[in-house]
DNA sequence: GCCAACGTTGGC
DNA sequence: GCCAACGTTGGC
């Protein structure tokens, strides 16, 4: 079983709209990136993503999907009418595809990116790569594993003892 | 709202 | 096939 991290803006779709969903299943269309969309192929049924909060305040993984089906076509690439249209699709060539998931939990406790930075296992993930964009990538089963926990409860040492304010750090670029 | 870091497009 | 221009993503 492969483990996997999709992102998606919380004003577009949430973990909350995922967990209001009839079945609490969603088809994950709109991905527009090759890359991204070989991932998606490569999804099986039974496996499992974090999912993560992009855009938002904080950005933040918010807790677990599964793969319920695998990819198969996206029908917003050839609807005109779709913010997700691209006019090389049809349906004879459908150029983009999707994936169906199903939540399996909400985190308890949100994640937000700034501590994923701070967490060794996880420093090899494509998502803190600086610039990083890919919207669905895979993350190893030890990464999973860490945030899953992660998301169950306050980290168990309070990490810096209610510290004073950092000074606003200034972008290193 | 800014803008770095990407990915894509299209002229050549 | 190169690469500048452009559009998008997404953290800050």
């Amino acid at each position: 079983m492969a483990c996997w991290l999709i992102k998606s803006e919380p004003e577009t779709f949430s973990i909350q709209d995922l967990a209001k969903a009839p079945k609490k299943t969603t088809s994950w269309e709109g991905v527009r990136n090759y890359q991204a969309r070989n991932f998606l192929r490569s999804m099986k049924r039974g496996d499992l993503a974090i999912y993560y909060h992009s855009n938002a305040e904080p950005p933040a993984a918010v807790g677990i999907a599964r793969i319920v089906r695998e990819a198969y076509p996206d029908p917003t690439a050839w609807d005109p009418e779709s913010a997700y249209h691209d006019p090389k699709a049809s349906p004879a060539n459908p150029l983009w595809s999707m994936v169906d998931v199903q939540l399996v939990e909400i985190f308890p406790r949100a994640i937000p990116l700034e501590e994923l930075r701070g967490v060794k296992p996880l420093a090899g993930m494509e998502l803190l790569r600086r610039g990083s964009r890919l919207s669905v990538t895979p993350v190893t089963a030890a990464e999973f594993r860490t945030i899953e926990k992660l998301g169950q409860a306050k980290p168990a040492a309070p990490a810096a003892k209610s510290a004073p304010a950092k000074p606003a750090k200034k972008r290193a670029r």
